[in-house]
RNA sequence: UCCUCCUUAGCUCAGUUGGUUAGAGCACAUGACUGUUAAUCAUGGGGUCCCCCGUUCAAGUCGGGGAGGGGGAGCCA
């Protein structure tokens, strides 16, 4: 007989017809009753098997345990779920011996104990919710662009450019460790490695999508980004997946209002498409959050808080702006804040936190910063001082967006770059488009695992990812 | 990398002023019961108290060092 899965007969609530369903046991109670979960919802469906079943299957019906079910789905005798599936016969797939299996959800395993587990924490309400959920996404950002008609362009994982400087690099070599071959000098020899250079996984693929933007018009890439810094917070992996979307003829106002329409879009569409799942976080969250003082919990349960994201605008000020809303602010005068807040400075967390959480109390995109402070290809404003940049600040994960309106005049994007020491010969191929057909364009990179936070209500980036990668940890 | 907290049974955690035999719930085993919803009841097995060194008559408990993890910060997205 064809599966079928449990999400269906869940949804459906159709009675009296015969069923084969395949799933893993998340509990066996009074030798009777199955909850059985194939990850295709929530839910678990209740398989209730006869005292009279054979025993030496019964002895295998084990939380963890594989099996498969015949029978015939009815109107649940029991209180507690609407249909049943009366087994008319059951299958053990894949035993597990419940004294080695080290997932036992009756003692509500703690996320970290179960990020030591993590190649059987789907196995968990909450992960599946999790991982549900971040797919929903993922296929929402595909949707977005493409019913924009924008093109998914692949950009490179390995690269050879280290130019842009976000942060250190993991090398790509096949060159011996213990003997590379050395120069003169002493220095190794890259011509004689793989590529005949030295390269390193990506970083970003903005500088790659702006190539594919001066002839596509709209373009976006979705991929792997690696950064090799000795990072150590909740908000930051070795190995994560961003988004990058380049817009040829776009200015700064156009890129906020497509970051912000992106935004929306992917939140509303796991709104639609896993309510189930998001209630779920949400309960999760306010029974974590039973154990903070009163004054650290959420104002906003994780639907109102995605409800408002989808109702209201974001804000929209200037750094200079934001400077002076931070000098102005009681924290500030009462020295609340490490750091010194004056005009130039890069905002810090506790800044940033203050704008979005205490002072407008919604996401907030800040523009116009120091051009000092900001990547070589952000373009330049008239004041000489200020950059086109755009960060878009989100309660509780701060930077969730960074992007620019690019400099597309070749004369003032080579002048920074000298400046800023980035070798111009070696980009020539960038250089190329501001030669050859320049035009104004802009585009944002939008961390995407931060995005699965903010929608989650999860607070560590770990646990939205299936197997983080982190200094010191590369397991599973 | 810095600050801070934590590490006791397979899991979650208690363990008083340093005191003699380290506990509970869950999980597991055996038995009972059978329309349960984290099923229930009874009985039972289960410990490198993270590691090393030290103080002490005596260390899970105090001190030093180390490892691993959490939270915060920096770097960064």
């Amino acid at each position: 007989m064809q599966r079928t899965k449990i999400k269906e007969i869940l949804t459906q609530e159709k009675t009296d017809y015969t069923v084969n369903v395949k799933g893993w046991v998340r509990s066996f109670r009074n030798n009777q009753f199955i909850a059985l979960n194939d990850g295709s919802c929530l839910g678990n469906i209740q398989v209730v098997i006869g005292l009279d079943a054979a025993e030496d299957v019964v002895k295998y019906i084990t939380n963890g345990a594989c099996i498969s079910v015949d029978g015939t789905v009815i109107a649940s005798l029991g209180k507690g779920q609407k249909v049943e599936i009366k087994a008319d016969n059951v299958v053990i797939l894949g035993e597990c011996d419940p004294e080695k299996f080290p997932l036992q959800l009756k003692n509500k395993p703690s996320l970290e104990y179960l990020r030591e587990i993590a190649h059987l924490r789907f196995r968990t309400n909450t992960f599946g919710a999790i991982f549900r959920v971040r797919h929903t996404l993922a296929y929402a950002v595909h949707k977005f662009f493409n019913d924009r008609g924008f093109v998914y362009l692949h950009t490179p994982i390995v690269t050879a450019s280290d130019a842009e400087g976000a942060g250190e690099m993991f090398r790509v070599s096949t060159l011996p460790f213990d003997n590379p071959p050395r120069l003169e000098d002493g220095s190794i020899d890259y011509k004689e490695d793989f590529f005949g250079r030295c390269t390193n996984l990506t970083v970003s693929g903005q500088l790659e999508a702006e190539l594919g933007a001066m002839a596509l018009s709209e373009v976006y890439t979705f991929g792997p980004t690696f950064r090799a810094e000795n990072s150590n917070t909740a908000r930051h992996l070795a190995e994560f997946w961003m988004i990058e979307p380049e817009v040829a003829f776009n200015d700064i106002t156009d890129n906020m209002d497509l970051a912000e329409d992106f935004i929306r879009y992917i939140i509303a569409y796991a709104m639609e498409h896993n309510r189930e799942d998001l209630e779920f976080l949400a309960q999760r969250l306010v029974d974590e959050e039973k154990q903070k003082p009163m004054n650290e919990r959420s104002e906003l349960g994780l639907i109102e808080k995605l409800e408002f994201v989808l109702n209201n605008k974001f804000e929209r000020i200037t750094y200079t702006q934001a400077i002076d809303i931070l000098l102005d602010s009681p924290a500030y005068k009462k020295k609340k804040f490490q750091y010194d807040v004056k005009w130039g400075i890069d905002l810090q967390s506790e800044h940033e936190r203050y704008l979005v959480e205490k002072h407008f109390k919604k996401p907030v995109i800040v523009t116009g910063y120091p051009k000092d402070i900001k990547a070589f290809y952000m373009r330049q404003n008239d004041d000489g001082k200020t950059v086109a940049a755009m960060d878009i600040l989100a309660p509780g994960i701060g930077e969730i967006v960074g992007g620019s309106q690019r400099e597309e005049r070749l004369d003032k994007l080579m002048t920074r770059m000298e400046e800023m020491h980035i070798p111009t010969e070696e980009m020539y191929w960038y250089l190329d488009t501001r030669r050859f057909g320049t035009t104004p364009h802009a585009g944002f990179g939008l961390g995407f695992e931060r995005m699965v936070l903010f929608v989650t209500g999860m607070s560590n980036i770990r646990d939205v990812i299936p197997f983080p990668r982190t200094p010191k940890n590369a397991e599973f």
